[in-house]
DNA sequence: GCCAACGTTGGC
DNA sequence: GCCAACGTTGGC
């Protein structure tokens, strides 16, 4: 069993969402990306995924799910009144794929970047990396298993509040 | 809103 | 095949 994280932004596409959803099921479309696509490819069901939120405040880890059917054509890519929508998609050729994941559970808390960026044995995920955008990517057994016992465990004394300092007033 | 990092596009 | 221009991502 291969484990992963996947990203979404909240405003678009949050883990509520994903909870009131028929059978707390859906399909993972909207990869424009093709190393991205590619990890989708390679699921199987029952690999489970990390479910991250990006542009949100904080980011953060906030749940698992699984997948539930493998990769097939992401219909949204030719459908012209879609925001994904790629000219070079079709029936035909679909180009993009997607998967149906479901979710397992909303962690607890949600795990800031902040706390990830702090722990060491994190130190080599992906997401992590300056400039890392890709929308999915495999992480190691050990890397889901550090990010699950830290969702459930106490926040560690000592670590800085997520909140940014206020910015400084302009002028005087 | 800013902007660094990265992927894609297209002229040559 | 190079690479500048452009678009997107996503933290801050």
């Amino acid at each position: 069993m291969r484990h992963w994280l996947i990203k979404s932004e909240p405003e678009t596409f949050s883990i509520s969402d994903l909870a009131r959803a028929p059978k707390r099921t859906t399909s993972w479309d909207g990869v424009r990306n093709y190393q991205a696509r590619n990890f989708l490819r390679a699921m199987r069901c029952g690999d489970l995924a990390i479910f991250y939120h990006s542009n949100a405040d904080p980011p953060a880890a906030v749940g698992i799910v699984t997948v539930v059917r493998e990769a097939f054509p992401d219909v949204s890519a030719w459908d012209p009144g879609s925001p994904g929508h790629d000219p070079k998609a079709s029936p035909a050729n679909p180009v993009w794929s997607m998967v149906d994941v479901q979710l397992m559970e909303v962690f607890p808390r949600p795990l800031a970047l902040d706390e990830l960026r702090g722990q060491k044995s994190l130190a080599g995920m992906e997401l992590l990396r300056r400039g890392s955008r890709l929308s999915v990517t495999p992480v190691t057994a050990t890397e889901f298993r550090t990010i699950h016992t830290l969702a459930h465990a106490r926040p560690a004394a000592g670590v800085a509040p997520t909140s940014r300092p206020a910015k400084k007033s302009r002028g005087n």
